[in-house]
RNA sequence: GGCCCCUUGGUCAAGCGGUUAAGACGUGGCCCUCUCAAGGCCAAAUCAUGGGUUCGAUUCCCGUAGGGGUCACCA
């Protein structure tokens, strides 16, 4: 599954659920070659996986719900030959007998005579059989597949409103273009033509690598006496490659496939909101004004895509997801580090079966106005929060990156006159940080910041710097969350034991 | 190459004939502060280009350049 594809569900479903329309999808199979095993299930999966599930289409490789089943075109062979002898009757459709050799022969003197390739005009020579001479083809046993006879004329213009892009106009079509293959089954435009007026379509939203095929559909459309749906042709998501837009791809980039956020663990929310963003600009500032709210309630508009591609922002992701995630509780972190934790990082897993003491450490500096914007994904977790396992923590050899205060004697002071004089558990922050500026007093440090910075000359250093050895001792980091609350989840015990591994060092 | 679409800071973009050309990410700085993250404030940075139309063009038209798409018995 391709990021694309979801960035199309999750258009899909936005426009069908707002409309009070139906988002349903429709297994377009009929290119046997291309057929992957198990690839049904695969698509179903990963809809689900970020919540855009269809409400009708397959639900197993061979099963739908949905009342314009079945919604596989495989098994609706019958339906496309049905309407293709239908417009053979009418004349519209003929069967054609060229081999692949002979069409490749006509595209080199079609190159060569620098005219348009392609089965048209002149160049669409089963086109003018008689009735008798295709009737004697077939009865010898000639392989044919059948075309479409257009009507188009390429010297005249078709105009078509396309609900993204605007007014744009083309050259009527005028190829002769396969309907049904040797193997008996549709291409996909006669496929999409038949399904779509069958199944009731209303918007179809494509990717706009189709936009150039609007001509040949709407001339289908028009042959075969169907009302032809609107269209919404989306721009392609692209990636930055040496200065040049390229699509993005999931040979070349891990990021193209839908897959890769779930092995990082990024929360597919935080893909759809960065998805959401893409699509329509507007989102950004909805957002801002209703942190809390769903994005199903987003009202999302088709016409106000932009009507160009954008690059794919990893950085820009990122910074969404640390915001998602900083909204979410400690339990839905939980649960969401968790179900990651057990596919791809043990250790993780195992830190994390101690719930209680785990909820407690996501807790710290989450669920206030401002909470930690530190995780873009569950693969940086570990790396966040390791240190406050005493198992991990006490167990490694450590180093202890002090600061300003580094001499080995002076830290052992500040760590015992901390635990024996001023530490108190059960302290509110405020007299926890007054206890650390009376120890810095006490021991010749300035209490107060500003002041070592007016009279440098009259303190060994400031209460920052005793707080840095501190934070040291206990975390083995310079830079942590909050210390009051690291101390309160830690507890009295494991602070003691980490001064006394420090003690050591 | 033909046809079609597109072009506002590094990126996503608002704009829709008169604006100090929003906002976000990123970058840099300052503030806050026990460190970090966050937050607050500030800064640098954009209308591809040449012609028109107009009193006036980022905005409308044409050309050019650049990018993208498409030209299958693939979707």
């Amino acid at each position: 599954m391709h990021i694309g594809t979801i960035y199309q569900a999750l258009i899909n479903k936005k426009v069908a659920n707002q409309t009070g329309g139906v988002f349903y999808t429709r297994i377009e199979d009929t290119d046997q070659k291309r057929e992957i095993e198990g690839g049904i299930i695969q698509i179903i999966e990963s809809l689900k996986s970020f919540d855009v599930q269809p409400d009708e289409g397959m639900v197993n490789e061979e099963e739908w719900n949905g009342e314009y089943g079945p919604y596989k075109q495989s098994l609706r062979k019958d339906i496309y030959q049905s309407y293709a002898k239908y417009l053979i009757e009418q004349g519209k459709a003929y069967p054609s007998f060229e081999t692949q050799e002979e069409l490749e022969e006509m595209r080199t003197k079609q190159e060569a005579a620098k005219v348009r390739t392609g089965y048209y005009g002149i160049w669409a020579k089963s086109r003018n059989l008689s009735l008798e001479e295709m009737v004697e083809k077939i009865k010898n046993g000639t392989p044919y597949i059948v075309r479409f006879k257009s009507p188009g004329r390429e010297d005249r213009k078709i105009k078509h409103k396309d609900i993204i892009k605007g007014n744009v106009e083309f050259p009527e079509n005028d190829q002769d273009v396969v309907i049904i293959k040797a193997d008996g089954l549709p291409t996909y435009h006669f496929a999409h033509v038949v399904d779509d007026h069958l199944m009731g379509t209303t918007i179809v939203t494509r990717g706009d690598e189709w936009l150039s095929s609007v001509p040949l559909h709407l001339q289908l459309f028009q042959e075969l006496g169907f009302r032809a749906p609107r269209y919404a042709h989306t721009p392609t998501l692209l990636k930055n490659d040496n200065g040049n837009k390229r699509k993005i791809s999931k040979r070349k980039d891990p990021e193209a496939a839908a897959s890769y956020y779930e092995e990082i663990g990024m929360p597919s929310l935080a893909v759809k909101e960065y998805l959401l963003n893409i699509a329509n600009s507007t989102f950004e500032n909805w957002r801002r004004q209703n942190k809390e709210a769903s994005i199903n309630d987003f009202d999302f508009q088709l016409n106000k895509m932009s009507v160009s591609g954008a690059l794919f922002d990893m950085i820009k992701l990122q910074d969404v997801s640390k915001i998602v995630i900083s909204r979410y509780s400690a339990e839905e972190v939980y649960k969401e580090a968790l179900n990651w934790a057990k596919k791809y990082d043990q250790e993780l897993a195992q830190m994390l079966e101690n719930k209680e003491y785990t909820l407690k450490v996501l807790g710290i500096e989450r669920g206030n106005v401002k909470p930690r914007k530190d995780i873009a994904k569950w693969s940086d977790l570990k790396e966040n929060i390791i240190y406050m396992y005493d198992d991990k923590f006490l167990e490694n050899e450590q180093e202890y990156p002090y600061q300003v205060i580094n001499d080995k004697e002076e830290i052992n002071k500040i760590l015992d006159l901390y635990i024996e004089k001023y530490y108190n558990p059960e302290d509110d922050k405020q007299a926890w940080f007054d206890k650390i500026k009376e120890l810095a007093g006490e021991m010749g440090y300035a209490t107060e910041v500003k002041e070592f910075k007016a009279n440098p000359g009259m303190y060994k250093a400031h209460v920052g710097d005793v707080s840095t050895a501190l934070r040291v001792a206990l975390t083995g980091r310079t830079n942590t969350p909050d210390m009051y609350e690291i101390m309160n989840v830690l507890g009295k015990t494991s602070i003691i034991k980490r001064f006394e591994k420090a003690k050591q060092n």
